[in-house]
RNA sequence: GCCCAGGUAGCUCAGUCGGCAGAGCAACGCACUCGUAAUGCGUAGGUCAGGAGUUCGAUUCUCCUCCUGGGCUCCA
């Protein structure tokens, strides 16, 4: 019998009997691998296990404990609930099933415009979890594209997108549903269940299991909001059991941390209805972490040679037209008002405001760089469904910078910005960054390309000076120039955008901004503008998850609260709240009324760093029993040496933070 | 803005196939004065998001509006 000779990545060879396919070399490699094998990659190409090998290829098997692996799961998990639906909903029209972070999703169009619910969602997982024990095979076939419009002659979403990879029109979300070239590839599960897909796929549906229906959702066919509005059903899946339930209970960890619930769990704010959608009201205790939070800033932005300006709520619309922004963002500003003789807008920026502080006498090189630094409130027309807590609101506070400087100094300028925006977001926990290069919008975007190349150019050569690895947005920027994005990481992982760092050759053209240069020449500033919280409402709300409402103690509201066993106790609490008090530290006393347990109880659950139980002996030797955050309860510690203690807790974090 | 699901006490949630609105926690009062995560008893608290309609009667059914949640689209 002939043979063949196959590569596997390390290097080594392996003979296998010609006709062999992927699954035979797992097999021949061990039943380990062979079972978690669910594609290949054969000379670099992603492909079906099933396909027989030729001699010489390189083959790597794909398992499901990787990313690629996972994907594959994912996507094969889709066209199964795509069958079991259009089983339970005769005629449904199907769309598009990827494979996304942690599951898949697909498109559906019902019959009638009917919808799914939550029922819905039990009914099809049911009938895939029968798929599934069916043993059903995905096969693979490749026909002419005149063959599958007729397989899919009653599928409308199915031949837009054959006649779009036929016609050479797709794109990348058409790639993933089919091969490109001249032939469309299908899998069939069923004689009755095909599907488009480029593929690979498991070599059958007994490989999947481990998944669960998530959610529905309304999406628009292609993402346009002028076209048809499709049913959405996400679900998870995973490689194994485990894996799914760590993943749910991530799911319940994040729940847990939700800004909003522990906003209103820990009093920090609300968003009464009365006050009209994504707009807030801070309550005492989220106001101090806030004014914490602007403190800190402030005093980071003194030290780092900033000035400090105010500019109103309001301008007048021919500030917005020379800046551009009525121009491109009209609808995403808040409508206007008339009076006087003049249309005012409430701004959505506060760059135009700092151009006119600019512009308001003459400037020398000699001032430059020139950085203004505002906690400039702004308010934006953001629409109804895509308001979210503090992350997504209409009224918000950036804490902006606009940095005008020549040419010369703009490459040190942008590397110190990116310094100190990331010395900053440090102090408040955040140590893992990535960063973003985003570029010119074809379609939206002021002033020429030469001077686009520049500003990209600038920002390119800062991130790879200071050895930073980063991503290209292509298409990212803001109209009027490129930008850096920061996204840190928070504790349970998840990636937030925060700061950015923009170049801009525009504005100050806009605003005719100019300086007198050494040799008395007039000449054109560059100006960077740079959010490092953005917002600080969003800021805010994400370091309320990232702490998961356990603020670390230089910024908790409540630093420590002091609990008399009992009433006999009350006169030395009252002297202990003093003391901590004329050391600067926030502290409360909750008098004997309730038992002690009680109170420690609601004490824990507003998570404050201390609360110390005082009694007789306490009074007697000037002592406290200590109940730390997270930490053993210690009994007899003396007053002033707690107090000391807190003195260093707090200064190390704000060293930490510089 | 679009799709779907929701809105009942401060919070978390029951409930009403159309007939006087319920619990736990929180609040308040009384008793307990207690050594490290829930003492007991009691009181008060609601135009059942708002408006219109159907009905003898609407928190419940219908419509509209507002708001919230999950997505889509958008995000200077």
């Amino acid at each position: 019998m002939a043979e063949i000779t196959i590569q596997l990545p390390d290097g080594s060879q392996r003979t296998l009997p010609e006709g062999a396919t992927a699954t035979t070399l797992a097999e021949s490699i061990g039943s380990r691998l062979a079972k978690a094998a669910v594609a290949a990659v054969v000379d670099g190409d992603e492909v079906d296990l099933n396909v027989p090998l030729h001699n010489g290829s390189t083959v790597a098997i794909v398992t499901n404990n990787s990313e690629e692996g996972r994907h594959v799961l994912r996507h094969s998990t889709a066209h199964v609930m795509a069958q079991a639906v259009t089983q339970l909903f005769p005629g449904a029209k199907f769309s598009i099933g990827p494979a996304i972070a942690d599951g898949f999703y697909y498109d559906f169009e019902l019959p009638g415009g009917r919808t799914f619910s939550e029922n819905d969602l039990e009914a099809i997982e049911a009938r895939m979890r029968e798929i599934i024990k069916a043993d059903q095979p995905f096969v693979r076939d490749e026909v002419p594209a005149a063959k599958a419009l007729e397989i899919f002659a009653d599928q409308p979403y199915k031949c837009e997108i054959i006649q779009r990879v036929s016609s050479g029109a797709a794109d990348g979300e058409d790639a993933g549903e089919v091969g490109g070239g001249e032939t469309i590839s299908v899998y069939r599960n069923t004689p009755e269940f095909v599907d488009l897909c480029r593929g690979p796929h498991v070599p059958s549906t007994s490989k999947l299991g481990h998944f669960k229906l998530m959610k529905v959702a309304g999406a628009y066919w292609r993402g346009n909001e002028k076209g048809p509005m499709l049913q959405r059903i996400y679900g998870t899946a995973w490689a194994s059991k485990d894996e799914l339930a760590e993943h749910l209970h991530r799911l319940e960890e994040a729940e847990k941390r939700d800004h909003r619930k522990l906003a209103t769990e820990l009093d920090l704010l609300s968003f009464p209805t009365e006050l009209g959608g994504g707009l807030a009201v801070w309550h005492p205790k989220g106001a101090i972490v806030r004014k914490l939070m602007e403190d800190y800033s402030r005093q980071r932005h003194q030290d780092g040679g900033y000035q400090f300006v105010f500019t109103p709520h309001l301008a007048n619309a021919k500030l917005f037209e020379t800046s551009g922004h009525l121009e491109w963002y009209k609808d995403g500003m808040y409508p206007p008002m008339e009076m006087d003789n003049g249309v005012y807008y409430p701004k959505p920026m506060n760059c135009p405001m700092h151009c006119l502080i600019f512009r308001s006498r003459q400037r020398s090189y000699r001032e430059l760089p020139l950085r203004l630094f505002e906690l400039g409130n702004v308010y934006r027309y953001e629409r109804a469904g895509t308001l979210h807590g503090l992350l997504r609101i209409r009224g918000f506070t950036q804490d902006d910078s606009h940095i005008y400087c020549t040419e010369d100094q703009l490459q040190d300028e942008i590397g110190s910005l990116l310094d100190f925006v990331i010395s900053v977001l440090r102090a408040f926990g955040f140590d893992d960054f990535q960063f973003f290069l985003s570029t010119k919008d074809p379609e939206k975007y002021v002033g020429s390309d030469e001077i686009w190349d520049k500003a990209t150019e600038a920002l390119r050569v800062a991130l790879e000076r200071h050895g930073l690895e980063y991503g290209v947005k292509e298409g990212d920027a803001a109209f009027y120039g490129p930008k850096i994005d920061i996204n840190v990481k928070d504790a349970i992982g998840r990636s937030w955008q925060l700061s950015t760092i923009q170049c801009d050759f525009n504005l100050p053209d806009r605003f005719e901004l100019e300086y007198v240069a050494p040799d008395g020449s007039r000449q054109r500033p560059i100006m960077l503008h740079r959010a490092l919280f953005g917002s600080v409402e969003r800021f805010f709300g994400v370091l309320v998850e990232h702490y998961a409402g356990a603020f670390p103690m230089w910024m908790a509201p409540l630093q420590a609260r002091v609990l008399p066993v009992a009433s006999a106790h009350q006169e030395y609490a009252e002297k202990v709240v003093s003391r901590l008090e004329a050391e600067g530290f926030r502290v409360d006393l909750v008098d004997a009324t309730d038992q002690l347990g009680k109170r420690i109880r609601a004490a824990k659950l507003e998570k404050i760093p201390y609360v110390l139980v005082v009694g007789d002996d306490d009074v007697d030797a000037s002592t406290l029993g200590v109940n730390p955050r997270g930490g053993d309860v210690e009994r007899n510690v003396p007053l002033e040496d707690f107090v000391g203690r807190l003195r260093a807790e707090v200064g190390e974090q704000l060293a930490a933070t510089r």
